[in-house]
DNA sequence: CCTCCAGTA
């Protein structure tokens, strides 16, 4: 164990290496004290010595890039400066995006105390549910990007703002690298416009480069001295981050699950110097089980220690869980926090010093010929490597033990993650583009632009579903389907509900589904969790069987005790009751009544049929499997569905999973004759094909 | 016959 790592490849961190403007070294021994201005002065600082830069080269760029890693103030003090230099002046807003909800809020808090206003005034924020703003008054937005997308749907020009700040671009998510597309196009229009995109990594040269225009012919005639520069301005600013030493492993570990506890209980026998332990690893599975081994190994080890206090965190986690790992370890012990990849940017722990990172994480990849979205475990990228090194760092100086060898990360580990949108199922996105009048799709100047496989099964699908005619624009039925905040399946189930008198139920059912599980977090109780929701379950399905929960959760009064009670996550049905308002609200705007079928379940089996036809399978002769229509695949029901024991000879289902076989999760019963009735075209047209086969 | 990285309108 003592030699497990290759003492030679200590080395610190690396920052980005361009030369930018008045760039200066802070000495990291400025930020080591933790007296009472610590906070003040670490978050201030950094950007400050840049502010008159920052603005002169907003003012004088179309586009501004800000490389500054987590804690330099780019977030917060950025948008103030903007507005006392008049940004926000003439009615004029900054808006400022966040890839999260959480985020938006917090900076917003953060802006607004320092500028001494109450949130809502001067500073407010708008996500999802929340739009805690005063027009007229405010002059800095915080907001999720996704929400300035909407927000485009009525105002392709985004007339109101004069500056766009897109914050955490390197994250590279569906709905940035969407944004950033379409300001580049905004721009084209508008000239005035100023976008800054903020990343923490060196990705941004890339992003520059995307927004580089100067050799192309301006659109908007103007005298050539008011234009901004349309070569994008670059500037790095130094964080508040400490050094991180990166410790390699020697040789390929075997387990990388059993390396991480081997390495735990290293750094506490050897007695490094105190501080908490942030372990990455894969998934739930993995995270639980590493608790549990540390946990008895640790006892076992050292009955005189004070030991260890280990806790998971992972996304599926009850909020009151999630909740542990932000209590400090009582003194002299250490914290061991067992994580998957949600430490990596989602959730900040404070305290960590020593970080261990499997070198893998879970990763989903869409398969445009079969259509299918998989989870599979992949190696992380060298800038994810980093990101999990930088989280031992915040408070002092830190360590990060790399349970993969040198040579992997430099030759085997790709530089940048893959955009999430080469990863994806194109369906939504496309609808999206289309419903902001981009008509074609396939020359959208994308950052990234994915695979033309799959943007033809998204157009596809979206032809099928009669969202799109045969010239690929939008049908009156399409533009319906893109006012609703859910899937394109599930927007056209909503729609044809009313047709069947059950769209009351339907908004339920799309409510339930839009969270992740309703269910708590079940390791080591599957029989209960087994039994309570066999306690809701219906012939019909699973959607069915959800309605079921949802009116039992409204005839409990929508209690904590009763949620507590039946194995279901309380937070999750709150959050369903939101999205059903939502939902409910959008389909009567659209003139459309909310109507009950008092119990008659086949409307709304034939409901789901309509936005799910593309999703049918049939019974396979064995009685053992299922075969998808579309593709053929040989299919499964997931043993969570409430149908997996009664194979029902023709269903419709939401999503795919794949592990070693293709599971089908949540599955209703359906019938032939509907899925003739509600698509005629599309299974003659199978039939069809199939009769010639 | 047994599964769920993370977000979001």
């Amino acid at each position: 164990m003592a030699n497990f790592w290759k003492p030679g490849s200590e080395r610190p961190v690396t920052r980005p290496s361009v030369a930018f403007r008045g760039d200066e070294e802070i000495p990291l021994g400025l930020f080591e004290d933790s007296s009472g201005n610590f906070e003040k002065r670490r978050h201030r600082h950094p950007i400050y010595k840049h502010r008159h830069d920052l603005l002169y080269l907003v003012k004088t760029h179309a586009v501004t890039v800000v490389i500054g890693e987590t804690g330099c103030g780019k977030s917060t003090q950025l948008p103030q400066y903007l507005n006392e230099a008049g940004w926000a002046e003439g009615g004029r807003l900054i808006a400022c995006t966040q890839p999260r909800r959480i985020a938006v809020q917090t900076v917003a808090l953060r802006v607004a105390e320092e500028m001494g206003v109450t949130v809502g005034a001067e500073v407010g924020y708008s996500i999802r549910f929340e739009e805690v703003t005063t027009p007229g008054k405010t002059k800095i937005k915080f907001l999720t990007d996704g929400v300035l997308i909407r927000e485009m749907m009525a105002d392709p020009l985004l007339s109101k703002y004069s500056v766009v700040m897109v914050d955490e671009a390197h994250e590279r998510s569906v709905t940035t690298d969407i944004l950033l597309g379409l300001l580049k196009k905004i721009q084209k229009r508008r000239p005035e416009l100023r976008v800054i995109i903020a990343s923490a990594t060196m990705d941004a040269a890339n992003v520059a480069a995307f927004f580089d225009t100067s050799a192309e012919k301006p659109k908007v005639s103007a005298a050539k001295e008011l234009l901004p520069d349309r070569k994008p301005g670059m500037i790095s600013v130094e964080g508040r981050s400490h050094s991180v030493r990166v410790h390699f492993s020697l040789e390929p570990v075997s387990s990388y699950l059993l390396a991480s506890v081997s390495t735990t209980l290293s750094i506490h026998k050897l007695q490094e110097p105190p501080g908490d332990i942030l372990i990455f690893l894969t998934g739930q599975d993995d995270v639980d089980a590493a608790v549990q081994l540390i946990t008895t190994e640790a006892e076992k080890l050292n009955q005189k220690s004070p030991g260890l206090l280990v806790w998971p965190l992972y996304a599926g986690l009850s909020r009151g869980d999630q909740e542990l790992i932000f209590r400090p370890a009582p003194q002299g012990r250490r914290k061991v926090i067992v994580s998957t990849n949600i430490a990596e940017t989602s959730v900040t722990i404070p305290g960590i010093t020593y970080v261990i990172d499997s070198g893998f994480s879970k990763q989903r990849f869409y398969n445009p010929l079969t259509d299918v979205d998989a989870l599979v475990v992949a190696p992380i990228s060298r800038a994810s490597a980093e990101q999990r090194a930088g989280r031992a760092g915040r408070m002092r100086p830190g360590k990060c033990f790399r349970l993969y060898t040198e040579d992997t990360y430099c030759n085997d580990m790709k530089a940048e993650t893959v955009p999430e949108i080469q990863r994806s199922n194109l369906v939504s996105t496309v609808l999206q583009l289309k419903a902001l009048g981009i008509d074609n799709i396939m020359r959208f100047d994308w950052l990234a632009p994915p695979s033309s496989e799959a943007m033809i099964r998204a157009l596809e699908l979206l032809f099928a579903i009669g969202v799109l005619d045969t010239d690929a624009k939008l049908t009156p039925l399409g533009h319906q389907v893109a006012e609703f905040p859910v899937e394109p399946m599930m927007a056209k189930m909503l729609l044809s509900s009313s047709s069947n008198s059950c769209s009351s139920e339907a908004v339920t059912i799309a409510a339930m589904l839009s969270v992740q599980s309703i269910w708590v977090s079940s390791k080591g109780r599957q029989r209960e969790l087994d039994d309570a929701r066999d306690s809701f379950a219906v012939v019909e399905g699973d959607h069915v069987t959800y309605l079921n929960v949802y009116e039992s959760f409204l005839r409990a009064k929508q209690s904590p005790q009763w949620c507590h009670q039946h194995l279901i996550n309380y937070q999750a049905m709150k959050t369903v009751v939101d999205v059903r308002k939502q939902l409910s609200r959008l389909l009567q705007q659209l003139g459309f009544t909310l109507k009950s079928c008092e119990g008659d379940t086949k409307g709304i089996l034939k409901a789901i049929t309509a936005g799910f036809f593309a999703n049918a399978a049939e019974l396979e002769p064995s009685g053992e499997s299922y075969k998808l229509v579309r593709g053929g695949q040989q299919m499964h029901i997931h043993p969570s569905s409430v149908l997996f024991r009664t194979t029902p000879k023709w269903v419709v289902f939401h999503s795919v999973m794949v592990t070693e076989r293709m599971y089908m999760r949540e599955v209703a019963v359906t019938d032939p004759d509907w899925l003739f009735e509600v698509a005629p075209h599309y299974f003659e047209r199978r039939k069809r094909r199939q009769t010639h086969a």
